[in-house]
DNA sequence: CTTGACTCTATACCATAGTATAGAGTTTAG
DNA sequence: CTAAACTCTATACTATGGTATAGAGTCAAG
């Protein structure tokens, strides 16, 4: 029961040439070929698919999804590695949310600068991003 | 009292090669030239230099920041325009921190999972990560 | 048995925000 | 006056994650 390259993207919902590029860059199995050298897939294609969505919509780079997968592969799932790299990966979250909460702070603060702004002023946003003293 | 753009460059720490690029997509005024073709700047070249990096850091792309450089010229800062601005970028901002808890609540369930498991299961994260009904 | 749909490779292209290089000309310090 | 440092334009290249296209070959249905 094998699928061609097609039938391997309708199932996955992922373009065609998405799956060529996946080969190229090794995060999916170079596949076996019929005899005029069409790819042939079988289910675990699509389930690969599916693995590297789930993982980009964490914040894993195909890089790093290449190397999630390297564990499985050498010695039946290195589970404690897979973890540190999860870990990692909440850290680096963590830190970016951090940073989007301060640059956030700091959209509100010049927003709300406008308000008490008189007609005559110049626009107090235009004026703070030129100051080097807007400390995001 | 010019500078030229290897001048600027170091006052705004930002590369040569970025200043022509920045002229290039119009973030950036055209400088005046000498008579053998060498850009000529003010102080203002800084300023505006100073400005893209701060609208960066709060997460504008230089295609924004051209859009609000835009509002400046015209009319003498339309000033509720940019606040307008700054409020889209805010609510963005906040969608994006809602996002990444949401990412970093999963991942930590799914880290936590391996401390569960037994010695002969599979690697749970990469089995989660198969799996559709992960549901980030 | 032809036509349309599909597949193949290779290459180019998209956005984003730059950086690097080649080859030529200019300016400045010793 | 020469050599180093700087500047100029134009083009290519980096990373990221793909998408699009050309030109050739293959497969399936009517």
């Amino acid at each position: 029961m094998t699928l061609t390259i097609g039938q391997v993207a309708d199932a996955a919902e992922v373009n065609v040439q998405t799956i060529r590029y996946y080969e190229r860059r090794g995060l999916v199995a170079a596949a076996n070929r019929t005899e005029a050298g069409y790819r042939q897939f079988g289910d675990d294609a699509v389930t690969r698919l599916r693995f590297i969505r789930h993982a980009q919509d964490l914040g894993f780079s195909l890089k790093e999804i290449k190397e999630l997968l390297a564990l499985r592969v050498r010695n039946h799932s290195e589970c404690g590695r897979v973890e540190a790299k999860a870990r990692e990966k909440i850290e680096l979250v963590a830190r970016r949310i951090r940073d989007l909460r301060r640059i956030k702070r700091t959209l509100e603060r010049l927003a709300a600068s406008c308000a008490s702004r008189r007609a005559t002023d110049e626009c107090p946003i235009l004026e703070a991003l030129e100051d080097d003293a807007i400390r995001i």
